[in-house]
Parts: structure tokens; sequence; C-alpha cells
DNA sequence: ATTCTTTGTGAACAAGTGTTGACTTAATGG
DNA sequence: CCATTAAGTCAACACTTGTTCACAAAGAAT
């Protein structure tokens, strides 16, 4: 929220020249008087994040609309960030810098099978609920954004997907299934967890409503795991559905 | 695909007033071809499709450039929609028109459960890839649309995921799982098929891959369904994550 | 034959857009 | 302490945007 650089003068701002005059409220009481290094760039990307929030989605919100709501001139937008773009890959990418983060600290693998689904459910929902707006935005990108982040996002949870069927693999209630099926089956898993963080993104923040979501996720979850107690890999089976897809 | 007019050509020139002029052949010999009724609401919501299949999303694309693609001067599509909105949700409600009709067509309920799974992901993702400009526009705009579009996408997939509960109810497999729950598993099924139409519409249409994708999710759905023959529903499940998420 | 309604056209508008270049200022490094 | 560079400012450019208004043609209705 870069509080309050710039000598606020009259100015008589006309055009854009403002940034913080009668209607934009960023202002509030200067803080932080002094220019500080940086500090721009995070206000340039805590302000994509609102707006988006807010709006319908990235690319419809401009470059001088994200700078104004920055406390920002539109050129200073060009001393961090090349374009548009390139700000859109720096959100994508903090969003699952701070979720391998959280994957990492949390060693899913050192749980007992039992108590990761539930624990798994909780701690992926709080950290979306905890990170709102970088998750909002990464679902809103995830098909509509440019091509480029749509690739990014999508390598990321392939990623994520791969790791997660690693760490299946370690279980010996998994020692049956075949190394593709493995993966067919963290892929159905991520899905349904996907889809669980949709649902609570959509619902108003820190809602009841979310323990409920979560509990149907964590019921689907159950009985998948339930088919996989039964389930029989085929030897013939293979499939190659695990490039990255749209890399065009 | 709307013959006559669509695709402007090279368009060197400079306003979008010019419509038919000189470099424009459709003028002057065919009186019937280009006035006719409702064709340039059709030539709108097809430029439209063309144009968010291009480009990133819908909110990214202007009203000029739709009117432009579709061979129509800009305030030709006030006579025909009253904003862009409109438009969108017409497109919306298309989609879901045609899937709706399909479905029952198919009368799934009709068949035994065994092939059902395999005959379902059969139909839907082939119409998917017939449908690809449709569905594309949906995914796109499922998260990242206006709030009224979100909305109108949401309703449709939670009345599909009822009628998908309401067929299960008529299978005696399903004679031991609660209401409820019903629904959580008609839910995850549902969620299964939209991942793989999300999948399909990303890689090139007709693309090889697009079988190993559906071998995939036929599998997800056999293992879920195989966990369903072991699910103990218990009575006091209740949940209400029923209602309509994001009417905010 | 007349009206009325629908559909399409072209000009104009105020406002917003990305991007440029030339300056100013503050911080850093030698 | 000075030179260099990173960060921010301002004015201006050439466009594109949504929307309005008045007008023309043509079908349908009377």
């Amino acid at each position: 929220m870069v509080a309050g650089w710039s000598r606020v003068e009259p100015m008589a701002a006309r055009p854009d020249t403002m940034t913080r005059s009668a209607d934009n409220p960023s202002a509030g009481t200067a803080r932080r008087t002094a220019p500080r290094r940086g500090e721009a760039r995070k206000a340039l990307m805590q302000a994509a994040l609102e707006l988006v929030s807010t709006e319908a989605n990235f690319s419809a919100i401009s470059l001088r609309r994200i700078a104004r709501q920055a406390g920002v001139v539109p050129t200073a937008f060009y001393r961090h960030f090349e374009d548009l773009d390139a700000l859109g890959l720096t959100l994508v990418e903090e969003t699952f810098r701070e979720l391998r983060r959280l994957l990492q600290d949390a060693d899913l693998s050192a749980l007992p099978l039992k108590g990761l689904t539930r624990h798994s459910v909780e701690l992926f929902a709080h950290h979306v609920r905890d990170n709102r707006l970088l998750f909002q935005f990464v679902v809103k990108e995830r098909f509509s954004g440019t091509a480029p982040m749509r690739a990014a996002i999508h390598d990321e949870i392939r990623v994520l997907t791969h790791a997660l069927a690693a760490i299946f693999a370690r279980f010996d209630e998994f020692s049956h299934i075949a190394e593709t099926d493995l993966r067919m089956l963290s892929d159905l898993v991520v899905n349904t967890v996907i889809a669980l963080s949709e649902r609570i993104l959509e619902v108003a923040a820190n809602h009841p409503e979310d323990t409920a979501l979560m509990l149907r996720a964590e019921k689907q979850l159950r009985l998948i795991f339930m088919g996989v107690g039964q389930w029989e890999s085929r030897p013939e089976d293979r499939d190659e559905t695990d490039r990255s897809p749209a890399d065009g």
C-alpha cells in the first residue's frame, strides 16, 4: 500500500497525473513518507490482485487502473514490469511458491494415510482462505488468461500432481497400483481439491459454509480412496496424457 | 457458420465505417443475401465465439471488434443485444440448451450401469469437440466472466448435477447411498467430466491425444464407482452446500 | 397506399488506453 | 564526494472504446 511519497500539493490534477487526489481513497494518512525501494512494485502487485478480485478478470483491467489503485503514476509501472503479462506471471509464480512452501512445511508423507485426507483438506482450505486474492487470481486466469499465463499455471499444477503421485507411491496401500494409475489417481485428487478451492473462493470470506464444503470434499476423497482398495491395475495400461498440453 | 458475410478480410481500412463498400463484393448483386432478418444476430454471436477462442477471453474483446468480425457496423449491435453481457448470457444459454438436448436424446437412465460410464464419457467428449467454440467460451467465463454470467453458468451446472443424482437414484447399485451422498457423488462425477472437457479444449482440435484423455477420465469414474460399492452413508450426514453459491 | 416497426448506416462525442521521451530526484558504489 | 543508476513524474501522442443521434431503406400491418 505505498503510503505517501510525492509531496501532496494541490496540483490541480486533470489527467492521471494525480496520484492520491479526491477520488483516490488509498491515501489515508501518510505513514511512510520516503519512497522506499521496491515498495511500488509490491503496491502494483497488490493493486492488481485487488482489482481482479473486484472486477471480472485480469485482462479486463488496464495498466492505468492498476497504477492508479497503487497510488503510482502510469509510467512508473514500466520501472518494475515490462508489461501486464509480466506482472501476471509474477503473481502466478508467487501463488505457487507459497503453496509449495506450505506443502513442504507440512511434510505430508510423514503422516499415516488414515488422517492424511482430513488433514490435507483442512490445511489446503485454510491456505486458500488466507491467500484469497492470490488464488482468486489464479483460478480466474487458469483458462481465461493469456497463453503464457495459462501455460505457467498448468505447468505448476502438473508438477504438483506428479509430486502427489510420488507421495502416494510411498504408502503400502498403493503398492498394487501401477505408476500410470497413480498419476490417474493423483490427477483425480488434484481436480477435486481444485474444485474445492474454487468453491471456497466463490463464497464470501470466512463464511460458515466453508466447513460444509470441506466436509463434502473430504467425503469425495474418502470415496476415491475406497475405490483404490479394490482397484486392479492392468499391465497393458499406459497413457501419454501427461505432457504439457497447450504450449501452442 | 454464417455463410455470407462473416470475416472482414485484410482490412487496411481505418475506421469501421466501411462494411460493404467497394472492396466488399456483397453489395450490388444479391438483393436477398445481405439484409436477411436475424442473420446479423447470429453473425454477432459467431463472431464473439471466434474472437474469444482466438483471444484470451470475453471481457478482453470489445463490442467494436465483435461487430467488425461479424461484418457489421458497431451501432448495429444494439439492434440485437442490449450490451455485451446480454450476448454472453445468450451464448451460455445456447451452450447448455444444446447440452441438455444431447443428454435428453441419449436417455442415459435406459442403459445398464455397466456401460454407462464409457458411453457417457464418449458421448460427452464428442459433444464438446463438436461444439468446441461454445464450450471454450463457457469454460473461460465460468470464473472470469461478469457476475451474472458466472451465476448463470453455475446454476446450469448445478441443475445438471442434480439431474445426474436423480439418475443415480434409479439404479439398484446406489440404493444404499443417502440422498446427500448421492449429490456428493454426482458432484464429484460432474467435476471429473468438466476437467475432462477442459483438457479436451486445451488440446488442438481432433488431436489423437483426446482418446487418451477420455480413457483416463473413464478410469477415474470407474475408480469412483468402485468406491461406491463399499460406501456406507451415515444417517446423521447432512450438508447444505447445495444452494447457489455466488449470487452476490 | 399508408403507416409503423425493424434493421442497418455514418458521423460524432467524451473518455480511456498503452507507450514515448525528457526531466527530476534519491540512493548506492567507488 | 562525486558519478552512476534506479525510481518516480509529467506532458503528450495516436488510438480505441462505448454510446448517442439523426437518418435511410425495406417489410409487415393496416
